[in-house]
DNA sequence: ATTTATACTGTATATATATTCAGTAAAATT
DNA sequence: AATTTTACTGAATATATATACAGTATAAAT
């Protein structure tokens, strides 16, 4: 998306501000009396510029007929619930996907792509307990410490993360469980992403 | 909140719908269009009851002037996060209140108050850990086995629950903790709530 | 060097829109 | 039994609003 400029971003502030205080757009009236502009025009030309950049959607004709874009606005989204399945990668795809649910931004540190359904009790030391729901983010770049969503062929696991060299430790939380031991370069090994947060239905 | 007619039902999830479709609140005349009316005044009419009903307010002269009051709309609130001194109740006094994180209905399967901040591992075997955010619902109504929010004079702490008879035993989840036994009708004791989600920030 | 984008003021206007008034009729309250 | 609320049609209108047109001036891109 291409940048905004100073007035430009302004100009989109005072829309989200307007929005949320009355609860509809504001006209270019309303625009011009927040940043103090003095024509209408003015207004009106940020806003197709705003348009342009795909920022806003205008419908033409309709007064207040401001629309944010979906990346524009702070709307809340809905993020998927995956099952761990012992056997199986949790990919995104629509048959591994349990249920969506309400997601707001900042709900956790970092952003993250879905949510995975905890079976068994093999991380119980780090909190982590059955059906608790782990936040995870996709990412390869983890480091020694990280709880991550780990697979070996077609099995799927979240342990914690070691490694020295080419060697990797998966660690449980758990001392019923034990230490898995794998080479970098073992062919089906597969770091899916890491954990970066925790939701417990009850 | 006074009973809707059907026929203001309707209305107002035209309204809902609208706004979700276009971004904007619609105008009389886009009512009408949506559910049939021919008169701009029958649109007129029903936003004036639902306004009097309380679950919309109208910016009059403004175009599109509605705006869904708080009940009505499906907004995302924010939920204060409390932290859990050893000695301090967890009230919702501003002084006690850490931050205010975004929340979105249906997150947990109950509704809840506010999340605690959990100091120390004495729940730890039931995997909560140090820092964690427990959801508690404010209530004295609680089950064996719930985990509670419980209140010795200033001392407040989070344990399972188990009572027989006038004898309540306060349970911790982990082995270096002693229970707590206390008996109901001693002063000083109160039950703040019961946990009915977590978050892990990470 | 020329065009395009940014950033406005100022005026004008067609039309989109809220809102009032005059009715009709049935249902619900008081 | 009388009044209020609900549920509309239909017409009229003041004004709220989008939007075009005419300028001025600076900065950025081609």
């Amino acid at each position: 998306m291409k940048e905004l400029t100073i007035q430009q971003k302004k100009v989109l502030q005072c829309i989200k501000f307007y929005i949320k205080k009355t609860g509809f757009p504001p006209t270019r009236a309303d625009i011009c009396r927040e940043l103090g502009f003095k024509s209408p025009n003015a207004a009106e030309s940020h806003l197709r510029a705003l348009e342009k950049k795909g920022y806003i959607t205008i419908e033409n004709g309709a007064s207040r007929g401001i629309n944010l874009t979906e990346n524009t606005a702070e709307k809340s989204q809905t993020i998927p619930v995956i099952g761990l399945v012992a056997a199986g990668s949790p990919t995104l795809a629509d048959e591994n996907i349990e249920k969506h649910i309400p997601y707001q931004e900042s709900l956790f540190l970092s952003d993250f792509d879905y949510f995975l359904r905890v079976k068994g009790l093999s991380m119980k030391d780090a909190g982590i307990m059955e059906d608790d729901l782990v936040a995870i983010k996709k990412t390869s770049e983890v480091r020694n410490g990280d709880i991550v969503v780990a697979r070996i062929d077609d099995e799927v696991t979240l342990k914690y993360f070691q490694s020295s060299g080419n060697q990797i430790k998966l660690i449980p939380a758990n001392d019923d469980f034990e230490e898995i031991y794998i080479n970098k370069e073992t062919e089906g090994f597969f770091i899916e992403g890491k954990s970066v947060g925790l939701i417990r239905e009850n």
